[in-house]
DNA sequence: CAAAGAGCACGAGACGTTTG
DNA sequence: CAAACGTCTCGTGCTCTTTG
């Protein structure tokens, strides 16, 4: 959309084709990736509960286990662009070199998070009018101290990580509110997505959701959005693609140990030296491994690999 | 009772500040 | 200096209420 300021200067009969001057949107020589959230604050928090293992045990509790071992470096907003560009929407896989691809499913998200796998469907815009789940957002709202909305991810981990605030109910679901903006999926704005919070009416019922399926349409949809426009910030699970992409295809000169959850591989220093060899070898060149076998799920993963 | 307006919640995006 | 972090304004869609 391109507003023109001058119209009604003097345009009696100028014809309604103005073209717009200003060809000058100084489009940057290649496109970046912008996050409203990154995992800055969420690293901040598990370096803090380090040595608070009731935390830590709260955490493997619900499922998130995994996510205790996340350790990205900052993005590489050229990489993960040229990343971002090869994900295809309609067949959710990542175009390679000479017509190859890696597809993206659940099961991905969990051998790279180690996130559970359950049978129920996160929904973040339905039914928010149910009694209980307004009753629970209240009191959320009233133990993170605001009246609407939610306040920053970074304020909730810096709270979430005080030693003298107890594991509660409540403290979990901002646990949760941290960790999905932080790894799964936020807003183009800059306040944190909540709507998931329907999930943890009962947050023992946590473990039984689908986060792995939850992550890949949030995968599907912020990439949607990004590739209609790339200057808007991309909401996305960005540290999974880049993980996923990184064991998936192999580099010859490059080729860390494979674990389950593969964030326990990737971390700050290894994904920086895989980073600075993909500018240098090429990017979507390498070779396709098959996936991993996944502890726990290896019977349904019965998706054929593609040569 | 139904349509329209007020108010609320939240997303888009610009812009300023902090940090390494 | 660039990325991350935070504030601000504006737009939109929904709901509740008001009023003819």
């Amino acid at each position: 959309m391109f507003t023109v300021f001058f119209t009604h200067v003097q345009c009696s009969d100028s014809p309604p084709d103005v073209k717009p001057p200003q060809k000058k949107k100084k489009t940057p020589a290649e496109p970046c990736v912008k996050v409203r959230q990154s995992t800055a604050p969420f690293k901040a928090f598990l370096a803090a509960i380090a040595n608070q293992p009731q935390k830590r045990q709260a955490i493997i509790d619900m499922g998130f286990g995994g996510l205790l071992e996340l350790d990205m470096p900052k993005n590489d907003p050229i990489f993960c662009a040229r990343l971002l560009s090869r994900y295809s929407v309609g067949s959710g896989s990542l175009m390679l070199r000479r017509g190859r691809e890696i597809e993206i499913r659940d099961i991905d998200v969990h051998l790279v998070y180690g996130i559970p796998l359950g049978g129920l469907l996160v929904d973040d815009n339905k039914d928010n009018d149910a009694a209980d789940y307004r009753l629970m957002l209240e009191e959320w709202r009233e133990y993170v101290g605001v009246q609407r909305g939610s306040p920053y991810v970074s304020t909730m981990a810096t709270q979430l990580a005080d030693a003298a605030v107890p594991v509660t109910d409540n403290w979990k679901r901002t646990f949760l509110v941290v960790a999905v903006n932080c790894c799964i999926k936020s807003t183009l704005n800059p306040q944190p997505l909540t709507g998931f919070l329907s999930t943890t009416i009962d947050v023992n019922n946590i473990p039984n959701y689908n986060w792995c399926k939850y992550t890949i349409e949030s995968l599907l949809h912020s990439a949607c959005s990004w590739q209609e426009d790339t200057t808007r910030f991309f909401a996305g699970p960005l540290p999974f693609l880049q993980v996923c992409y990184f064991d998936r295809l192999q580099k010859e000169l490059h080729k860390p140990p494979r674990a389950f959850p593969l964030l326990s591989v990737w971390k700050r220093e290894l994904i920086r030296s895989r980073i600075d060899y993909e500018f240098r070898s090429g990017l979507a060149m390498g070779t396709v491994l098959p996936r991993i076998p996944a502890p726990m799920h290896g019977q349904q993963d019965d998706e054929q690999q593609q040569q």
